[in-house]
DNA sequence: CTAGGGTTAG
């Protein structure tokens, strides 16, 4: 009897166990008669949970007559991981039921199953009960909170549950600083940096991701050099968190070199840093080194997943080049992940703006499942291409579908009335995205409207149309309202759109060159010659350069305009 | 209890 506890004891603390050896475990158990016992119970329930058999797990927890906390907070998590929100919350609520308190645990597990679920209304509630129950203060609850709040988009209220615990631990402190980075507030985040440096708080990799996520834009290369020093000098750069963070810190701010350096110093090379570099050079424009990387990391023999795949599909796509799209393709198909979302959705949108219709909406009538992305990737898809009619039956197939449209939905479909100059059928989608779908127009649809009325010469309704719009107006809608005006010809209004622009925006000389065009079509060359006169600093404009492919040999068309 | 790469949006 003791033999058979002490080995069952090492081998439940093994961390990995695949299923067959858990069933194996499973039934050790039951043959020694140990099976009732909520220590045993729980770490088998962990192992099903744990090998994605949550059948098992919930069976065998049915058959526990003494449900520990452990015990309960193992079968919550395991619903709570398995993105299983009703069953885990449905658990929890019976947990209540019963005289086994939940602890800060449980309520952690629920707090963190809230925020992936987006639940903002039970996250409240559970809120409150963790304040009844006397965890108010609890700094694992706390930091549970903090998350959650701030991955919901509310950093206040994130920054008030973390300003109300009195001595925040470290992982508070991380919690806080990562809900400031992934709202881009860098700044908010390193004054808490400072300050618990300053109060003697010893950072560690976690504190240094949430601090870097925040960096966004090529003027944050300095600060984000400076993090990076830090981490040198703590000798935090041996985290494969970090090292990837680092990566896409250097990727964002437009510094592929350093992105590189980071890279090519890194011991520990994994998946998610392999694509945080590849994804660097597809989304700084350079498709060749994406590419190149993506097969040097195959060539090692280690495979990509869904999400890598998903954004070289989408550095091919940029690049138009379907040859390269066709091999991933392939890969897809010989690897089985054809039926990932994000896969399909990329090689819809892949084919597409390739031009290759017929293949994109083949992928597209494979998926065993689709999701609002999906029909957005074709439905943008088939609006590059012209099918403005077949975007409208793939909206209404959505809606057959009972999908929700989102934002893109409506700018796909916009743009594909811009595209077959349907004037009325976009007023209506427009009039239905606001009514029907409770849809604020973003920018983008505003660009989209002012060019579909303006097109088609509707200037004076597509100017009336921006007046009506609340201050401040993104020079973006003035901008397409000018070209439109160009497109007609109107100078008149050109000019009351062009002086509109200067005001807002006076450094930008693109606008001028604009109103300078139009002149030139009247034939107004002495305002040409005014209008020209007016740009300071520098007016040239880099010369636009194309590439086309064709029979294996790039050729090069340069038009050199002013 | 806290962390890294992300498909659609001419």
């Amino acid at each position: 009897m003791f033999f058979q506890h002490h080995f069952l004891h090492s081998e439940l603390s093994k961390i990995y166990q695949s299923l067959s050896r858990t069933k194996q475990l499973h039934a050790l158990i039951i043959r020694t008669h140990l099976s009732h016992d909520p220590f045993y119970a729980t770490r088998i329930v962990r192992f099903y949970a744990i090998n994605n058999d949550i059948c098992s797990a919930q069976n065998l927890f049915n058959k526990t007559p003494h449900r520990s906390v452990f015990l309960w907070n193992s079968i919550i998590r395991a619903y709570a991981q398995a993105q299983n929100f009703c069953e885990a919350q449905s658990l929890f609520k019976m947990m209540l039921r019963t005289e086994t308190r939940p602890d800060c645990f449980t309520y952690a597990c629920i707090i963190r199953a809230c925020s992936e679920n987006f639940n903002l209304g039970v996250l409240r509630l559970v809120h409150g009960g963790v304040i009844v129950s006397g965890l108010g203060l609890d700094s694992i609850c706390g930091s549970a909170f903090v998350t959650a709040y701030s991955k919901l988009g509310l950093v206040d209220e994130a920054s008030m549950v973390f300003h109300g615990i009195p001595e925040p631990d470290l992982v508070m402190w991380n919690s806080m600083i990562s809900g400031y980075g992934c709202h881009g507030f860098w700044d908010k985040g390193l004054r808490l940096f400072s300050r618990m440096r300053n109060e003697g708080m010893q950072p560690d990799g976690y504190t240094i991701v949430g601090l870097l996520s925040g960096l966004a834009y090529s003027s944050l290369l300095s600060i984000g050099q400076g993090i990076h020093g830090f981490c040198l000098k703590s000798g935090f750069d041996f985290n494969a968190h970090v090292g990837s963070v680092l990566v896409s810190m250097y990727s964002r701010c437009k510094c592929m070199n350093s992105a590189y350096r980071v890279f090519s110093n890194l011991s520990l090379l994994d998946l998610v840093t392999w694509s945080a570099l590849i994804t660097g050079y597809s989304q700084s424009g350079d498709y060749e080194k994406a590419l190149f990387f993506f097969k040097k990391l195959n060539m090692q023999g280690k495979m990509a997943d869904p999400i890598l795949i998903a954004s070289v599909l989408a550095a091919v796509a940029q690049f138009a080049n379907v040859g390269p799209g066709c091999e991933i393709h392939g890969y897809v198909l010989r690897h089985g992940f054809e039926s990932d979302i994000m896969v399909s959705s990329s090689l819809i949108d892949m084919y597409l703006k390739c031009g290759f219709v017929g293949l994109g909406i083949r992928v597209f009538e494979l998926m065993p499942e689709r999701n609002i992305v999906s029909y957005n990737s074709v439905i943008s898809g088939l609006g590059l291409n012209g099918l403005a009619s077949q975007a409208f039956e793939m909206f209404e197939e959505i809606l057959e579908k009972g999908l929700i449209p989102d934002e893109s939905t409506f700018s796909a479909l916009l743009c594909a009335c811009c595209h077959g100059g349907l004037v009325k059928d976009g007023r209506e989608i427009f009039r239905r995205m606001k009514a029907e779908f409770c849809i604020q127009a973003r920018t983008e649809h505003h660009v989209y409207m002012v060019k579909l009325l303006g097109m088609d010469g509707e200037l004076e309704e597509a100017y009336n149309f921006i007046l009506s719009l609340p201050e401040p107006v993104d020079c973006g809608i003035w901008g397409a309202l000018l070209s439109c005006c160009d497109a007609c010809g109107n100078s008149e209004l050109a000019e009351i759109v062009a002086q509109q622009l200067f005001d807002d925006t006076p450094e930008k000389s693109a606008y001028r060159i604009m109103l300078s065009k139009v002149y030139a079509g009247d034939g107004r060359w002495d305002d040409v010659q005014k209008v020209r006169s007016d740009i300071t600093g520098d007016l040239r404009k880099m010369p636009g350069v194309s590439w086309i492919e064709a029979s294996g040999n790039q050729l090069l068309e340069r038009c050199i305009n002013s």
